[in-house]
DNA sequence: AAAAGTTTCAAACAATTGTTTAAATGATGA
DNA sequence: TCATCATTTAAACAATTGTTTGAAACTTTT
């Protein structure tokens, strides 16, 4: 009520960006749930897109530091001596599924983090890349460290796989649910579900990538003709 | 090679959602590419909503019937047993892998499916789950089968895990671009890959959250009597 | 060849988009 | 107090959206 304009710009924005896309929001859902004037998105950020990218800022630079902390941490209690990968993913998935589950605006923003790794959209990914560099190298580093006999590519896939797995987990509750009914309330059975699930994965033995898939069968577009439809 | 117009734009939007998003992709954009007029797809297809239906249909029927083949191959050469956590995995994943790796329209396509299952829009969503709903009861029965000490919420959870890690996987290259240069052009690798780390996630040890009010929540102690694993 | 049915086309439609303007209101400091 | 700054407001802006129209062009059937 007693609150800033701008923050509840950025709010209502977070709100509506996770439950329409960044697109079909429009500037009038925004001002209009956070009670201001229509002008006010402009006058306080400047554009649209100015306001997207304030909305992640707010929170992900918070984020990505909280994991170089965490891992921080770790590499002193350690002494020195190369981590644990279990350690690294904590680290990097951990501080992720714990923001997700703090109700108190995280969750919404988590969610919308989520969905957007794989937004199309040009300046969203830009912005992303930028805002990652400085935490994915210290995490690249410490697993090759970690894990010197693992081949660097294959390392990054089964990092990609892990983020993959962790967006789902967060923000692709709607699709989950299309599998049955689901209780996705305790984020703390979440927390263990996923980092065993993470785990497993990581340490899974090697693709053998010459070995060919079972299968054989080519895969072929579906050309079904369609009944005309009346005008 | 003259093509079918309601084929030319349909091929159009495929290639043009990808890129830029359902929202963001224009009428004036598909007929452009299509080389057609603006009018055709209000002409051939009734509403833009019902052009992105047909665009999902014409090739998600296919997949999931291949994908319900594929599985059934399986238990008849398993004459009526249970059959093994890994093929079940091949049958859903392998398949979704193998239309990626198909340059004709079928890796555009599945790049645009994994972006989708995470859409907000609320139509799509619906519609995703119509038609998903007959391969996630045989597959789901399938896994029940096959283990069923294995509480279902856990399988349904990895199972959930594991279609972002195919979503990534498939067309979350952009976002593995930004961890380093890496090479993405061998399907067969991404295969080897992919089936590894899933396979991987999915025999992690069960949670404690889990594991714990059950005993004996352990399959098949067959082989080796070593840690508890989930398969 | 004439008629009937499909498909294409240019043009316009109302609605909605992000953005801008200029005046009105509020707050702050000399 | 007055003056200066920051914020809010209603109205309008040009551009773009999906959709519709009615006539032209093309196919097929009679």
């Amino acid at each position: 009520m007693e609150t800033d304009t701008r923050t509840r710009i950025l709010d209502a924005a977070e709100s509506l960006f996770v439950r329409h896309g960044l697109d079909a929001t429009t500037l009038r859902m925004i001002t209009a749930e956070a009670q201001a004037n229509l002008a006010a998105v402009n006058y306080h950020f400047g554009s649209k897109e100015a306001l997207i990218e304030a909305v992640f800022r707010r929170r992900l630079t918070w984020l990505n530091e909280q994991r170089i902390a965490a891992l921080t941490a770790f590499e002193e209690a350690g002494g020195g001596a190369p981590l644990k990968p279990r350690q690294i993913v904590e680290a990097f998935f951990g501080v992720a599924i714990r923001m997700a589950a703090d109700r108190n605006g995280g969750q919404t923003f988590m969610r919308l983090l989520g969905r957007t790794y794989t937004e199309p959209t040009e300046f969203v990914r830009t912005f992303l890349a930028e805002e990652y560099a400085e935490v994915i190298a210290r995490f690249k580093a410490a697993f090759f460290r970690a894990l010197p006999d693992v081949p660097q590519e294959e390392f990054l896939w089964r990092f990609h796989f892990m983020m993959g797995a962790l967006s789902y987990a967060i923000s692709g509750t709607d699709a989950l649910r299309m599998l049955g009914p689901i209780d996705d309330s305790d984020p703390e059975a979440l927390y263990a579900r996923l980092m065993s699930f993470l785990i497993g994965g990581l340490r899974a033995p090697l693709p053998d990538v010459v070995a060919k898939p079972v299968a054989k069968t080519v895969a072929k577009p579906a050309r079904k003709p369609r009944a005309k439809r009346a005008a």
